[in-house]
DNA sequence: TTGACATATGTAATAACGTTACATATCCAT
DNA sequence: ATGGATATGTAACGTTATTACATATGTCAA
């Protein structure tokens, strides 16, 4: 077992994402949270900060709010591309390893060293289109 | 000439971030132009809303902040994606049809329907890394 | 078992980013 | 010149994120 037990703040945190059906702020988790006991913002952004470092969380950068990892576990994934429904919140979450290798081209022959690449993708998913 | 004159506080914002050397947030822009009347952020915000239209500016998700365009005019792109030095700050911009494609693809497959689409590489440029 | 260090937590204050609401001005076609 | 659309000015407020500082808890080695 490589893993590493989560702190209670951080499954509160998790849970309150796992639970929701979309995409939530730190705010708004921390409102979910006031009854376990939160009062400050930061005692969600530090479970944040933990929970994205090890894939559980991500964060949607266009929304400036979080999502539970759709995946199992701690299994590393590539490059997650996000669809985001405008109209219902609904996000999914895929990959594509054509488009990472393209873009690791780009960075190989820019020079650039990538540490992290977003894609998010705006719009209406089948249900709301 | 299909193009539409800029008004003096689009000029103004679009001039701010074209001397810029880097991606410059809403209220920095706001503090350089104090100096030509600019009192408050909507100012700014207002501008910029024009200038995304027209592609003229670009918004940097993941960051907050804003560039003015590194192509000519007014002629339509397609996806642009960019990469973000995290330590000189510079910003490339550069478009991968077959990502575009891509992606595309996933979205017909998924009838998902995408409005706008975002790249952002974090990470170190050739001269940084 | 104690002491030293790292990690986690609690709380307040403040900074940074963005919007709503409302009033006024300017432009342009009729 | 007047009516509508667009642009601007200003204040207040709402939302997102960080800094600073104090306290607690866990781990490991002497």
């Amino acid at each position: 077992m490589i893993t590493v037990d989560l702190t209670k703040n951080q499954t509160l945190v998790l849970n309150t994402l796992s639970r929701a059906s979309g995409p939530l702020s730190a705010y708004t988790i921390l409102d979910q949270l006031r009854a376990e006991g939160f009062r400050a913002p930061l005692q969600v952004y530090r479970a944040l900060e933990k929970l994205l470092e090890r894939g559980l969380v991500h964060r949607l950068e266009s929304l400036n709010a979080f999502v539970a990892c759709a995946h199992d576990h701690d299994h590393a994934h590539g490059l997650t591309a996000f669809a985001i429904c405008e109209k219902c919140g609904q996000v999914s979450e895929f990959s594509d390893e054509i488009v990472e290798g393209r873009l690791k081209d780009w960075a190989g022959k820019s020079g650039f060293r990538a540490a992290k690449t977003t894609i998010e993708i705006r719009g209406n998913c089948a249900n709301c289109a």
